[in-house]
DNA sequence: AACCAAAATGGGAACGTTCCCAGTTTGTTT
DNA sequence: AAACAAACTGGGAACGTTCCCATTTTGGTT
């Protein structure tokens, strides 16, 4: 049988130390100073043999504030998101929050759900990396006074925040890098772009940028449905004669598109490669990927600081975007 | 400047639909059942109208329960224990349970504050991926009545359960499989088993089944000080003569030797190469890495139902240890 | 129609904390 | 030594909920 023996409380530490609940509660709070020294030793003491733990649960309640940041991810098997969410936390934690994570699996359905538990913990900053587009729930959250972040994906009609990757500069750098390299033609492998707003930034600047510059670029959406292994070798093919490179939207397309490499035999290089997103296993495929690195830690952290700048009233004028720029790290497959 | 229109509250709620707030707070809890049809709409519409979240706060504090767990990761950057959070979060959701999860980053320090903050947070249960030895404060959390679940590492002197994988089992499938495979000495790399219960197990299982089957075996234990491509290389040298092969205690160490083979030059098969732990890449490493691979969701499930075991009083007489078994991966490296 | 059990509803205390304000002590100035 | 300001301390209400128990309503029997 459990042993139930209730948690010792404010009251009980300030009985034993012989004084009131509210020096104790100064003790455990920001105002500490404010006690004489002697009582303070007293307070330390009973509180540390009753081994007293504040419950937050209680302070929450009153007023006090949570302490809480709540963070929603779409995907938490990415190691982008899971890279960034040990960025916030990181930061969270130096500014004495602490983090609830919730994982969406990139199901709009999740999503609510987790906003209305999240809003329930009375959270005192939210992290968003929206798997759909919860505009009216996110507008009643802001409405009650809770600030908002944005994390890679916008959401229309929601002025909030939004912190990620400089899309276009990325595209940029890869279309840069790919051109001296050689390559004459490139082909973007992407996911739907449909409700993911950075996907649709890249792949506007993609088709943007390759007309303006003359390139010859293809775009490959990618649909489970559909087989590309065919579009794939078929370009393959035409690389014997002017080389051309895949440039892949994310970690997953990486992913995808080296599998597809490897099981019809392409040769990575003289067909080049190059993803957004770095992974663990970039450099261990011979010849290695060239990938653009997102500034995961940087992300994280300018998030957090954008949620307590808006906390404590500091409010930007207008609803920024902070766009991170990438960090090429050149390997083999982009050498023809 | 913020709106801070402050929440709706149950008894706003009551006043509108014109009944007590005892009311409003059964139709919200287990007991809506009692309600009549008639109020129970009355409510519903009351509660959509001033949009009405309740306040878990409030709930976790009068002792009905903060419907929180509590885990505590030592890596949260090691896809393994993101799988298993990710077990662990859906098994949680589908029995009414949230999830917070805290990453220590392998750092006993941060082990105890976030240990200080989840009891503080009331949390219902803990499922603990420990980095240190933290017996004192989980005993005590333990003695406070909150049940406890230790993932893949055991803690002297803390008589919980254990869930994880089934250690032995794993070794012996693994040299089952490399002798089959006509390897004749096995090179086992692993971490510092120091502080790891399941390093220790799977060493342990090593070294003493090797001797007992009189198989050739090395154990490696890796040191961020040391450079350890000597010893590879000449274990690879060896293999020329009688096929030799490594065996990686965990995913990392995989990581890890797949660099050194391929800055070595070390082919891949000829030296075999296998590990524990399932990973996205490991099939495209040619000509493919063997694996054990985890089953994660099974044992973030066992994780949360022996949890809630403890929590309905159903405790097991003695704290019980959940092996898991893992599934062969059979890949091209290791075929001598 | 009167009665009674069962079901439905509501009032109030309690949970553990913070914060306001009042009361007490300390220290400095005349 | 008296007076006053400043620093420190403490009592009580409040936060939004749940739960106990009392009260009211319902519906079935005689």
């Amino acid at each position: 049988m459990p042993v139930t023996s209730s948690r010792t409380t404010l009251i009980e530490v300030a009985k034993l130390a012989g004084t009131s609940k509210t020096s104790v509660s100064r003790f455990f709070g920001p105002e500490r100073e404010r006690l004489t020294p002697k009582l303070q030793t007293r307070i330390a003491e009973a509180a540390n043999t009753l081994g007293y733990q504040p419950n937050l649960m209680a302070r929450g309640l009153k007023g006090g504030g949570s302490r809480l940041l709540g963070m929603l991810v779409a995907d938490i098997r990415n190691p982008f998101s899971v890279a960034v969410v040990h960025g916030v936390e990181q930061a969270a934690r130096a500014s004495g929050y602490s983090l609830i994570v919730c994982n969406t699996d990139n199901d709009p359905k999740q999503e609510q759900q987790h906003l209305r538990l999240l809003s329930a913990y009375q959270v005192e900053g939210l992290i968003i990396n929206a798997s759909g587009q919860p505009e009216a729930q996110l507008q009643a959250i802001r409405r009650s006074g809770v600030p908002l972040v944005l994390l890679d994906r916008d959401i229309h009609q929601l002025d909030a925040a939004v912190i990620g990757l400089d899309n276009a500069l990325a595209i940029d750098m890869a279309l840069e890098h790919l051109m001296e390299q050689g390559y004459r033609s490139i082909l973007y492998a992407s996911e739907s772009p449909d409700y993911a707003s950075a996907r649709q930034e890249r792949l506007q600047r993609f088709t943007q940028q390759t007309a303006t510059l003359g390139i010859n670029g293809q775009t490959l959406i990618l649909n489970n449905a559909l087989d590309h292994t065919q579009t794939l070798n078929a370009f393959a093919r035409r690389s014997v004669s002017a080389p051309g490179a895949v440039l892949c939207a994310n970690g997953n397309i990486t992913l995808t598109m080296t599998r597809i490499f490897q099981k019809q035999g392409i040769a990575i290089g003289p067909t080049g490669l190059m993803g957004i997103d770095e992974l663990a296993w970039c450099e261990l495929i011979t010849p290695g990927i060239t990938t653009l690195a997102q500034p995961t830690n940087d992300i994280g952290q300018a998030a957090v600081s954008c949620l307590l700048n808006q906390l404590n009233g500091l409010a930007q004028t207008s609803p920024t975007r902070h766009r991170h720029a990438p960090r090429l790290q050149v390997r083999g497959s982009t050498t023809p």
